[in-house]
DNA sequence: CCGCTTTAACTAGCGCCGGTAGTTTTTCGG
DNA sequence: CCGAAAAACTACCGGCGCTAGTTAAAGCGG
C-alpha cells in the first residue's frame, strides 16, 4: 500500500455524500452528523467531503432540499378546487416531513435558496391567486399553513411529555392528570391534533373566501 | 497572587447563569453559546458552570423555562369566552416568542419536565374543558395552537426568502417575481399570516364547538 | 501523445467544543 | 471544632469543523 492520490474513479460524489448525510440524519438524528462520522460511513476520510461541499451545513441543506422535493404538488396542477388542493397538499407535506422527522428544524429556516423548498412555494402561491385569492392573501396562505404544517411535524406535542406519573404533581398542574398517558398515544393524538387544526384552518378560510367573494360581487 | 479556590462569596448561582446564557441567545443566538464564552461573560472559568448544573442542555432548558413563564396565562382564570381567551392567549405566546426567537427550537421540544411550559399545557386544557370542550379536543386544541405558534414563530415565512431578484429566476418558478421583496416586508408578512391564520383556525373550531352544542342538544 | 491544469483523495494539525478529574480553600451542619 | 460538602480552579480528553499542503490520476488543448 501507498500513498493514497486521486482514484481512478471517483469515490464520492455530491448525490452519495446526500444520499449517506440523509441515512445518517434519518437514523441517529441531526447532532449525531459529524464529517467525520459521515466519511466513515462512505469509507473515506473526513476532509475528502470538503472536495465537493463547500461547509457541513451545505451538505445538510442539500437534505433538506431532498425532502422537500418528496412532496407532492400534483394537486395544484389545476381543476382541483382549492380548499381540496391544500388539504391534499398539507398531508403530503406532513408525510414527507414525518418520514425524516430529525431534518425538520433545518427546514424550518425557510427555503431560502433551495430549489425544492422554492418549487412548494411557488405552486401554492400559483395555486391560490389561479382560485381567485388576492395576491397578499395568498402569499398569507402559503406562510401560515407552513407554520402549522412546520409546528405539528417538530413540535410534536404528545411527545413533549414524560412517561412519568410523578412528573405532573396535580398540586402543581391541576388538569394535567391524564399527561403522562400522552406519552404512550403520541401518533394517535398528535395525528387528531393536525386533522383538528388542518380542518379548522380550511373552514376559517373558506369562510372569509365567501366573504372576499360577496364584497367583489357588491362592488 | 495564588490558587483561587472556593470564594468568600459565591461567584455564580443557577440565576446569574441563566440570565447570561439568555442574553447571549438573545444577542447572538443558540449556536454562539459555548460554555467557555458563557463562563468568560460571567467572569468565570469554563467547568465551573458545572457546580451548578449537570450539562450544557440543561442551562439551555432552564431559558427556555424562562420564555416559557413568560406567556401570560390569565386570560383563562375565568370570565372570558374560549374563544377570546384562546386569542390572547396565542398573541402572547407568539409575543413571548418574538422577543426571543433563538430559543425558540428548544421550546418546540415540548414541555418536558420544564414547569413554566407544563403550567401553559395545563391552563389551556383546564380552560377548553371549562368552556365544555370534550377532554380529548382540548388536549388537540392545545396541540393545535402550538403547533402553529411555534411554526409561526421559528419559520419565519418571509425571512426565508432572499432579498436578491437572481435567485428566483421566473422560469423555474414562474409565480415568485415578487419574492425578493418579502425580504423587505418580513414583518409585515408574518404579523399578517399570523392573524390571518389564527382567526381562521378559531373560526374554525367554532364551527365545530356549535357542531358538538347540537349534538348534545339533540341527544 | 505530450504536458499543463484541475481534481479528488490523503495526512497533519489548528482552535474550539462539552465534559471529567483532581486540587484547593471556604463554608456550613452537627 | 471538625469533617463533609461546596465552589472555584487547572489540566486534560476525545471529538468537532475546517484549512493547508501533498500526491497522483484525470482531463484537455496543441
Amino acid at each position: 500500500m501507498w500513498r493514497m492520490a486521486r482514484p481512478r474513479k471517483p469515490l464520492l460524489s455530491r448525490d452519495r455524500i446526500v444520499e449517506a448525510a440523509g441515512a445518517l440524519v434519518d437514523a441517529e438524528g441531526l447532532e449525531a452528523v459529524s464529517t467525520r462520522r459521515l466519511a466513515a460511513a462512505l469509507g473515506v476520510s473526513g476532509p475528502s467531503l470538503y472536495n465537493h461541499f463547500r461547509t457541513k451545513d451545505e451538505i445538510l441543506d442539500a437534505v433538506a432540499d431532498v425532502v422537500s422535493s418528496r412532496v407532492d404538488l400534483s394537486m395544484f396542477d389545476g381543476g382541483q378546487d382549492w380548499r381540496g388542493a391544500l388539504r391534499a397538499w398539507a398531508h403530503s407535506y406532513r408525510d414527507a416531513l414525518a418520514d425524516h422527522p430529525h431534518i425538520v428544524p433545518l427546514l424550518a429556516r425557510g427555503p431560502g435558496r433551495r430549489p425544492a423548498g422554492l418549487r412548494v412555494a411557488d405552486a401554492v402561491f400559483g395555486a391560490m391567486t389561479e382560485a381567485g385569492w388576492p395576491a397578499a392573501q395568498a402569499t398569507r396562505i402559503g406562510a401560515l399553513m407552513r407554520y402549522f404544517i412546520l409546528g405539528s411535524a417538530m413540535g410534536s406535542f404528545a411527545r413533549g411529555f414524560v412517561d412519568d406519573r410523578a412528573a405532573y404533581d396535580p398540586a402543581d398542574y391541576p388538569h394535567l392528570g391524564q399527561a403522562h398517558l400522552l406519552a404512550e398515544r403520541q401518533r394517535e393524538v398528535d395525528e387528531g391534533a393536525f386533522e383538528t387544526g388542518l380542518e379548522a384552518l380550511l373552514d376559517g378560510l373558506a369562510l372569509q373566501y365567501e366573504a372576499l367573494a360577496r364584497a367583489d360581487r357588491d362592488d
